[in-house]
DNA sequence: GCCGTTTTCGGCCCGACTGTTTTCAGTCG
């Protein structure tokens, strides 16, 4: 898959343009970078079905960048990103990631003091070089050597699951400080982005100064970057960055929406508004400097003609069209689910028995659950041979006799090197429900691994495909395979795909699943627990669907009971 | 460089905060 290596080439070609002094193609190549970015398909796919003109149709791609993406995926170069790339020393476009330098600040280092490198910028920093130049002083020094520490500390992006509790604590937090009427997340934490840059959060109160100095104090701030009147930005000691903003109440819908973004999203709204002859802020809808509505995100969206849109769906990726013809999917609520088809438990590398799941699940109103311990071949997670799995039957069916909810007795089986599955037919006839699960040859090429999953699941007894891409956020890449094809392929053998939603994981991410509902898969929305405490990242996985738009039903486990097991009956 | 129910040329979202300014440019989101 090329998406993110070609967009990452045109992001550090809008650097190098940006540096240059040229306007507006920084942001052509930006925006163009980030459509690529949300592509569900290889761009190499949509090359090869569409040639140039299906590479047009991608918004933000014309005439020029889609002969340069050809021109990359024939002969694996662009000559133009080379010729930027190498007009400008490799370090000088590192230094534009540095916090508080941007393209001015860095061309005046490089070209005043030859300043190529981090480690020649640190060094000048420390040695007090910079307060000579026209427009820095002590302070931009200082802000440098700062922002390099939190380069250095790897502020990168941080997962949902980290940052959605430790933002929801903050809001929960602000919101007792004396003048605060209300204070909730915003940004992309709001459309559950599997994850986020920083932690933005919207305040009301009526005393802006109060809460600016409890959030610029809080105990887990290492340091402040800004403190206005009524905006604050700090860094927290785990590397992550936080925004506070405070608002009127009369602002507060348009502000929510505007902090929620996505930046695409917004700007498209905000040529709607211009075309009705107004404007569009934080601080509301404007009509010739009039104000028209605010307080609520709901009449914002009313007032340029658009029914409400979820926060997950902003995305520009067809949502504001579907609006406009009030064809926006129904996405599925996040208390749609039934049951929790996918955890572990003491028999194979989970924390917790039996029982206690089911005892979890139980309280969490759960109408059924599947126990699903790892096969033999996974040796690492103590996976069951199968004279312990025999066992483990018994156990659950005992289990079974002391709760209310149903267990379906499972298995993750381990697809094999050759696509075989790791038990027997005459195991896993056993089983009410079996998963399919691909944990090894990472690397292996595309075609192999297509046929390898093909394979698996030609398999009669398999119900869910679980965590499909085997992806790992910001630490392993996916499987590469025909995604379509074997999305097909399941959907004909009546397989589900799932969303798996441990916080890591996220697979299927949410463009694929959008395209597996395409293709007319069904989709399994499960935790994946190795705890009583992971049961709750149901949330995370929901939210992919939703913005996958996922609707309720296409998910097996927010079905009723009988008809799910009619499903798992092939 | 992209894009078009006001345009195939001339627009391209909008405002807060900071620092070094004597009224604003740069950076950020």
């Amino acid at each position: 898959m090329k998406n993110r290596e070609i967009a990452s080439m045109f992001y550090e070609m809008a650097d190098v343009l940006e540096m240059q002094g040229v306007d507006w193609k920084p942001n052509a190549f930006r925006k163009a970078a980030r459509s690529i970015e949300g592509l569900s398909a290889p761009i190499e796919q949509v090359y090869a079905k569409g040639g140039v003109k299906a590479l047009m149709e991608i918004p933000g791609i014309g005439q020029a960048l889609s002969s340069k993406i050809e021109e990359f995926l024939k002969t694996g170069k662009m000559r133009e990103f080379d010729k930027l790339v190498k007009s400008i020393p490799a370090g000088v476009e590192e230094m534009m990631h540095v916090p508080s330098l941007g393209p001015k600040k860095v061309m005046v280092l490089y070209k005043k003091l030859r300043i190529k490198s981090l480690a020649e910028l640190e060094s000048a920093a420390k040695a007090g070089k910079l307060n000579k130049l026209a427009g820095f002083g002590a302070k931009s020094e200082q802000h440098i050597l700062r922002g390099l520490g939190i380069l250095k500390q790897g502020a990168g992006r941080s997962l949902l699951g980290v940052a959605l509790p430790l933002a929801r604590e903050f809001a929960e937090r602000l919101s007792q400080v004396p003048g605060v009427k209300k204070a909730e997340p915003a940004g992309s934490l709001r459309r559950m982005n599997e994850s986020v840059g920083d932690i933005d959060i919207l305040v009301i109160s009526s005393k802006p100064e109060k809460v600016m100095d409890f959030f610029t104090n809080m105990p887990e701030v290492q340091s402040v970057l800004a403190k206005g009147p009524t905006k604050s930005t700090v860094i927290l000691k785990d590397g992550i960055q936080s925004d506070v903003r405070v608002l009127d109440e009369k602002s507060f819908g348009a502000a929510l929406q505007y902090f929620t973004g996505s930046k695409d999203h917004n700007i498209i709204l905000r040529q709607i508004a211009i075309k009705k002859g107004c404007k569009l802020s934080e601080y509301g809808l404007f009509k010739k400097d009039r104000y028209v509505c605010g307080r609520n995100e709901k009449e914002v969206y009313a007032k340029l003609g658009l029914p409400y849109i979820e926060p997950e769906l902003r995305e520009n990726q067809g949502e504001i069209e579907a609006a406009l013809k009030h064809k926006l999917p129904k996405i599925i609520p996040y208390d749609a689910i039934s049951g929790d088809l996918h955890m572990h438990t003491k028999w194979s590398d989970g924390l917790h028995t039996i029982e206690q799941m089911a005892r979890a699940a139980e309280k969490m109103g759960y109408k059924y659950i599947a126990i699903t311990d790892h096969s033999k071949s996974q040796h690492i997670a103590h996976g069951m041979e199968e004279k312990r799995l025999v066992q483990y039957l018994k156990e659950i069916d005992k289990v079974q006799d002391k709760v209310k909810i149903r267990i379906l007795k499972g298995s993750e089986v381990e697809v094999l090197a050759d696509g075989s599955l790791d038990y027997s037919d005459k195991i896993l006839k056993q089983l009410d429900i079996v998963l399919a699960a691909v944990h090894s040859g990472f690397k292996a090429p595309r075609l192999q691994t297509t046929k390898r999953i093909l394979k698996a699941l030609s398999n009669p007894h398999v119900n869910i495909l679980v965590h499909p891409t085997g992806r790992l956020i910001n630490q392993r890449d996916p499987l590469d395979f025909d995604f379509d094809k074997v999305a097909s392929f399941a959907a004909k053998q009546g397989i589900a795909l799932e969303i798996d939603s441990y916080p890591a994981r996220l697979d299927l991410k949410d463009a694929l699943a959008r395209r597996a509902v395409e293709l007319g898969c069904k989709l399994s929305i499960d935790t994946d627990s190795h705890a009583v405490d992971h049961l709750r990242f149901m949330e995370l996985g929901i939210a992919q669907a939703r913005r996958g738009w996922v609707e309720t039903k296409d998910v097996i486990n927010a079905w009723p009971l009988a008809k799910l097991e009619k499903f798992l009956c092939r």
